[in-house]
DNA sequence: GCAACAGTTGAACAACCGTTCAACCGTTAT
DNA sequence: ATAACGGTTGAACGGTTGTTCAACTGTTGC
């Protein structure tokens, strides 16, 4: 059966092109690349998320600073903050009682841009 | 308070830099945007969806090629099918009993393309 | 030391989302 | 007409996920 095969399921029907079929599997990346690549989406399929990459693009902000802008509370910020920490997106640098996150790199914002392409048409 | 609160929940804390905070507001694209961005990218964050699009890419397939190829039911690929429909990421062309899908442009294939990149660091 | 504040964390709850299942619609062929 | 097949759909179930709440750590200043 398919290599994408994910459990039981599987497709009832007598395969009518499996020529095409085959054509494409060869094409498919592998599995570990898809899940790769759809965690990396799924960080950016968030309002909360999204708004704080657009916040602390540029000038770095404390977690305080984000929640009030957001006027959200610091912890459910913080939460999302460590997410975005995990997947490389943003840095950080702490100073005294605070703590400032930017963006790791340009390429946060190239890749929203396209995002923003799209949705204009 | 802010344009970005949703709702009641709001940061205790004082404002440590409120001119900080204002120009980031000014910067902030409308709440609107923000949804639609993240809408958008909340797509691309399942594995079945991105699969699908890889299958699709080039070479038109009919819902039982792909169910076939992913090892999935009909039922399942048709619903993330509809999904994919609905984000006017990709088209189909009847043709007698069965549907061919394919991508209804290159913005897909840029954006995915992209996201590989940063995944390879 | 201790109080106050910035930030983090884990558990719990609610809302969301993908798959399954069964029933359905349209087209083709007998 | 009726059977068979490709595809769609809605409800229901189970797992995931974001926010809340409370407790906690670490730093600053009295």
């Amino acid at each position: 059966m398919s290599i994408y095969e994910k459990g039981i399921p599987a497709c009832e029907c007598e395969e009518l092109h499996s020529e095409v079929i085959e054509k494409k599997r060869e094409a498919m990346p592998d599995l570990a690349t898809l899940y790769d690549l759809s965690d990396f989406f799924k960080i950016f399929g968030d309002s909360t998320r999204m708004s704080i990459l657009f916040a602390i693009d540029g000038e770095p902000m404390c977690v305080c600073d984000i929640a009030a802008l957001l006027g959200m509370t610091k912890s459910a910020v913080s939460h999302q903050l460590k997410i975005l920490r995990q997947s490389d997106l943003i840095t950080y640098r702490k100073s005294g009682k605070n703590v400032f996150y930017t963006l790791a790199d340009d390429h946060v914002r190239d890749i929203i841009e396209k995002a923003l392409d799209h949705i204009r048409e």
